[in-house]
DNA sequence: TGCTTCGTGTAACATTTTGTTACATGTCTA
DNA sequence: TAGACATGTAACAAAATGTTACACGAAGCA
C-alpha cells in the first residue's frame, strides 16, 4: 500500500503558509526561517506542477487549489498533532519541562520547588539549565524562564519580575572590611559575573565615576553571588539572586543604592496553548516571586528605619 | 498554532510497521531498508518516551497504545495522500510518466507511439530513458519497462516479451560479405553491445566454439543494431530491437538460429493501484508487442521455407 | 540439540533534505 | 523617493535520513 506522497515537511509548510498566506508568519510559527519556507513550497509547486500561490511581490494569495489542498492538509496534520498529544497524555503523567538559566535555578527556583512538589505532587517536574534561547522547535520544552528585554518576536513571553541590582556581601566581609559607604569599596573584592556585567554602571549611580570596576576575578552565572556569601568579596546581587541571602542573613546589603536592569520572562512557544500544568505553574511561579518581592521590600524597608545599615 | 510533532517521516515508517507488525515489509513498502525503519521506530519512542512495539528476537508485537496510534495516524496519512492525489488529478491531464531503456525507446516503443497517441489522445505520455531499474521512492514513475529475469522483490511486474536473440546486418553487408552459414563470420565484423553481451553465448549454439568472439568494436544500447542496419557489421539483434529492421527488410537475420535470453517485463511500485490510464497503456503496450512477435514468427516461418536465406 | 533462517538492533559512514545567511527584487507607503 | 515589508535564490551548513555490514536472539527443522 504505497502511499505517493511528497515531502510530509513541504506539507506542513505549505499548509502554514495558506494558513496565514505569509511565508513570513508560516516560518515564525515554525521556526524557521522564511527561505526554508519559500524553499519548501517551491519544491511542493515542482513535485505537484500546480501553482499553489500567486506571488504579489509584496505577498501571496494562495490559489484555490491551494486553499482546498490546504484545508485538507490542516485535517490531516491535526489528527496527527491530536493522536500524538493523546498518546502523550496517556503516558504516565507527563513531565512539565522547564528550561531556566542556571543562576536562577540555583538560587531561587530549586530551594521553592519543594513547595510546588507539596502543592502539585502528581506533576513531575523537569528543569533543563541553560543559558541560552530556547528554541521550542528542537527542545520539547513546556516553558522558559528568560532574562532580557523582552524584544523576542517568536515566542510568546510573560514579565515575571523586575531586576533591581546592587552590591551584596556576608555579614562578616562587610564587618571585617569596615564597608559602610561606597567609598569603602575601595577595601574590597569586587567580584564580576560575565554576562550581567554592571560593576560600572552601579558605580557610576553611587557616584564613584572614578574607580576602577574592572577589578577582581570573573565568575559565571551564579557563582559570583555564591562567592560573596562565602566571604571572598563583594558581589552585585539582585532581588532574585540574593533574595533568600538578603531574607535569611547570610548576605546583607550594604548600600540603599541600586540600578534598574532588564527583567525575567515567563517564555513559551508562540501560539501553543497552555496546558493545565503549565497553567499551574506559571501562576504558582509568579504567586511566588510575588511574595519574595515583597518580603524582601519590607526588608529594605525596615533597614531605610535603621540609620547604621 | 504550532503543531507539536516528531519528525513526519519517523511517523509514516511507524504506521507502516504497525499496519505490517514488521519492520521489514514496511521497509519494502516505503523502499528503504529495515534498518532505516528500525532507526525512525526507535527515534519515535524516544520523542515520545513510549513503547510502541514489543521485541520478540524475532520480530515485532505492536503494543496497545502503538496500534491505537497507528490506526489514527493511517486515517490522517491516507487523507494526506487522497488530497495530494485529487490535487495531482484537477492538473491539466496529468502524464503518464515511464521509465524505459534506452534501445527498447528507440528501436521499438517511439517508433508506435503515434498509434498510442491516436487512441488515446487525451493521455500525454512522458518518456524516461534509463537503463537502471527505477527507484519508485525517488521518481514520479507510473511505470517502468524493464530487461531481466525478474527476481524483484519490491515491485510488481508483468512478462512482456521473453528475448530471442540473434545475428542481424544489412542485406548489403550479407551480399558483400557474403554470409550465408555461420561458418562466414570469420569474414565479418562482430559488433558488440556492452551489457548484452551474448556473442560467445550465440557461437557456442550454432557449433563455433573455437570463434573468437571478442573481435570487434563496443557499442552501447541500441548502437550496435544501429550500426548493423547502417553497413558497419554483424550485431545480435533480437525479436525486440530488431524487429522493425527485419520485418521492414533493412536488417536480415542470416542464420536461423537463436539462443533465448531473459524477458522485457512490466514493472510498477508494489501495490500501488493502477490509475485507469496506467491499465490502457499496459493492455496497449501487451497488444502491440504480441503483434510484433506474431509478425515475425510468419516471417521467419516464411523464411524457413526458402532454403536461399 | 545444533544449525539455519529470519527479523530486528546498531555503529559508522554516505547521501539527501532541510535550514541559514546574505543578497536581490518587487510592491507598498509616508 | 526612500524605507519598510515580503518573497526568491544561491551557496553553504547542519540535521535528518538511508545504507552497509555486522551482531544478536528467537523460531523452525532435521
Amino acid at each position: 500500500m504505497h502511499r505517493r506522497l511528497p515531502s510530509l515537511n513541504a506539507l506542513r509548510a505549505f499548509e502554514a503558509a495558506a494558513r496565514h498566506e505569509s511565508f513570513s508568519r508560516a516560518a515564525d510559527e515554525l521556526f524557521v526561517t522564511h527561505a526554508a519556507v519559500s524553499r519548501h513550497i517551491r519544491d511542493l509547486e515542482l513535485w505537484l506542477d500546480v501553482v499553489l500561490f500567486e506571488r504579489t511581490g509584496r505577498g501571496v494569495l494562495v490559489t484555490e487549489i491551494g486553499s482546498s489542498y490546504a484545508r485538507r492538509l490542516t485535517h490531516a496534520l491535526d489528527e496527527f498533532a491530536d493522536a500524538t498529544a493523546d498518546v502523550l497524555a496517556t503516558v504516565e503523567a507527563p513531565q512539565l519541562k522547564i528550561s531556566v538559566e542556571q543562576a536562577f535555578a540555583t538560587l531561587w527556583l530549586v530551594p521553592r520547588l519543594v513547595k510546588f512538589a507539596e502543592r502539585y505532587p502528581e506533576v513531575e517536574l523537569s528543569l533543563d539549565p541553560d543559558d541560552e534561547l530556547v528554541n521550542f522547535r528542537a527542545d520539547p520544552v513546556d516553558l522558559a524562564i528568560r532574562f532580557g528585554n523582552g524584544d523576542w518576536t517568536d515566542v510568546d513571553f510573560t514579565p515575571l519580575v523586575r531586576l533591581d541590582v546592587f552590591p551584596v556581601c556576608s555579614p562578616e566581609y562587610q564587618e571585617r572590611k569596615g564597608i559602610k559607604e561606597p567609598g569603602d569599596l575601595a577595601n574590597a573584592m569586587l567580584l564580576h559575573e560575565e554576562t550581567k556585567a554592571w560593576w560600572a554602571e552601579w558605580l557610576e549611580e553611587a557616584g564613584l565615576k572614578r574607580f576602577q570596576s574592572h577589578r577582581g576575578p570573573l565568575f559565571q552565572g551564579n557563582l559570583a553571588v555564591e562567592a560573596a556569601a562565602a566571604g571572598q568579596g563583594i558581589a552585585l546581587g539582585d532581588n532574585v539572586s540574593a533574595a533568600d541571602g538578603l531574607l535569611e542573613g547570610w548576605l546583607v546589603r550594604p548600600f540603599n543604592i541600586a540600578i534598574q536592569e532588564d527583567a525575567y520572562y515567563i517564555v513559551s512557544a508562540k501560539g501553543r496553548k497552555d496546558t493545565a500544568q503549565v497553567e499551574a505553574f506559571k501562576a504558582w511561579l509568579m504567586s511566588e516571586m510575588a511574595e519574595t518581592q515583597v518580603k524582601l521590600t519590607a526588608l529594605f524597608a525596615d533597614s531605610a528605619n535603621q540609620p547604621d545599615s
